[in-house]
DNA sequence: CTTGACAATGCAACTAAGTTGCGTTTATAT
DNA sequence: ATATAAACGCAACTTAGTTGCATTGTCAAG
């Protein structure tokens, strides 16, 4: 479910409301190619004349998290940054222009890693893989 | 330099004050297994009837981080965290008690990586990579 | 052993991200 | 049309971290 109308449909039959705040908020994740952070999403919605609180930004954001139609990501500057889910990626910034690519890992590392983790002794392991480089434009 | 006295002689040498502060930061940081956060230090100072500022010990681990004698880790849940410099390595946290282990990844996996990012055109690349699961007590 | 310079510290006030409680509004099924 | 619970707004709060400025303390030179 990566587009508009599989979404709003998926809420609307689990019972959840399609308020416009809602409905733009997956709009403009959707059609961004980059994480967002709360300020973004304020001042993207704003360009849409829709000025919600923030306190609702964060509850719509943590709602569509647990649905698991929002991921959360990290680049370690104190703000989170979420994404319309979609399948193991990961991101390289850009350190000066803050631009941000998708990155695949290939499958055989990710196999490697679990075993070593394995060997650890430890089970349900997750992992935050970020990137952070100079893009091609600001070498 | 991964001993109290070498950090301390490399510190005077460059004309820095080796204050019962810093000693005992460096002091707590190099005894310590897990990356500590400014709030870990706080309360570890004080068991040594040391309390000074926050603003202190933030300033104090920036110094420490501009010399390369700390270095920051990101486990993403909002709170910075610090521990003596050492060779590139990772962490695997565990999410029941938080107990941190090192991981060591094997060069081969790095050199993939380096080289997917450079079709990608990006250049001096740098990575944040670390592992959330349950440790083998809290399975 | 004193002293002067400046590194280090303390304090108070501030910022920025995110949270909570509670009362009000609104989408939607009936 | 209306009831009801989901969604929302607002104000106050928390927590991590920062800044400006005045004061203290380390340590090398005399």
């Amino acid at each position: 479910m990566n587009n508009l109308n599989g979404i709003l449909s998926q809420l609307k039959t689990k019972g959840y409301r399609l308020t416009p705040v809602r409905k733009s908020i997956i709009e403009v994740l959707l059609k961004n190619p980059s994480p967002l952070s709360i300020n973004d999403l304020i001042s993207q919605l704003k360009s849409k004349k829709l000025s919600p609180n923030k306190t609702t930004f964060y509850r719509e954001i943590s709602f569509l998290k647990d649905l698991r139609i929002v991921q959360e990501v990290e680049f370690g500057d104190g703000k989170k940054r979420y994404e319309i889910s979609k399948s193991h990626h990961h991101h390289i910034v850009c350190i000066k222009c803050n631009m941000v690519k998708d990155v695949q890992m290939e499958k055989d590392l990710l196999i490697k890693e679990q075993e070593i983790l394995k060997k650890m002794g430890f089970k349900s392991v997750n992992h935050s893989l970020e990137f952070f480089g100079l893009c091609s434009k600001c070498q």
